[in-house]
DNA sequence: GTAGGGTTAG
């Protein structure tokens, strides 16, 4: 199109490249539409090109746009505000990611996951895991993005009875188990030694990825059972996935 | 219906 002015076909494209993790071609296109005149940033922008200034750690252009959006009033927008606050995280700044955070006019369960992911991005999984507790009290419940990220906490905590407590709370709420929350429970139980348990999720996942294999190799390298590691790569060839390069580490680490 | 933010291994 020569002349695209219908702001949706932007904010369209931006979203693809941000989705497909082109953040460079997402920011390119950002300044290109910058340069029309009679089209102006919306509420639904801002997102995109937020989310491509944390991929690429722009923290400096990152909050110049937050500076300007000010401005706008489009700070009440909650999906724009909780993008901000995870450019900040992804850009280290986690205490003004933080306080972004707080100061939020209104929350829902995206946004909570956003600060939840940060704590754990921060290194900090015990704060995550009071956070995961805290928006239960605030009554927003939890979805699988939420339960991922508080499985993997205790993964790093080593805490496995409250790994095996959200597990079973959610075997008794009969949902079923998504291809992350597995591996995030594959990977806590492989770390906490409880292998058997690591094991027996893996086995049910109707479509194991390769992140599910990968910390399943991994659970039996922390415990030095490097039989187990290249048995399981072999198995992967078997069953034609492909190895990825954190696969063949944790597997010839120990020939 | 059509355009936005949050998740797992290393």
């Amino acid at each position: 199109m020569k002349n695209p002015c219908e702001i949706s076909l932007w904010n369209g494209l931006m979203a693809g490249y941000t989705k497909n993790y082109m953040y460079v071609e997402a920011l390119d296109l950002f300044e290109k539409f910058l340069h029309y005149p009679y089209l102006k940033p919306d509420s639904y922008t801002y997102p995109s090109v937020i989310k491509a200034c944390g991929g690429l750690c722009r923290f400096l252009l990152g909050k110049m746009i937050h500076t300007c959006l000010i401005k706008t009033g489009l700070m009440m927008d909650i999906v724009v505000g909780s993008s901000l606050v995870g450019m900040y995280a992804k850009c280290n700044a986690f205490e003004k990611a933080i306080s972004l955070f707080n100061e939020m006019p209104e929350k829902d369960v995206a946004c909570w996951n956003t600060i939840i992911s940060c704590y754990y991005q921060s290194g900090n999984f015990k704060e995550a895991l009071r956070y995961f507790s805290l928006m239960r009290k605030f009554e927003f419940e939890p979805d699988s993005v939420t339960i991922t990220t508080a499985i993997s906490s205790c993964g790093r905590l080593l805490d496995l009875n409250r790994g095996m407590e959200i597990h079973e709370e959610l075997i008794n709420s009969g949902s079923l188990l998504d291809s992350f929350i597995s591996s995030a429970l594959v990977d806590m139980y492989g770390r906490c030694g409880h292998l058997g348990k690591a094991l027996e999720v893996f086995e049910e996942m109707p479509k194991k990825t390769v992140v599910a294999w990968n910390s399943l190799i991994s659970g039996y390298g922390l415990r030095g059972d490097s039989i187990s590691c290249i048995r399981l790569l072999k198995r992967m060839y078997n069953e034609g996935v492909k190895p990825t390069l954190t696969t063949l580490c944790l597997s010839l680490i120990h020939i």
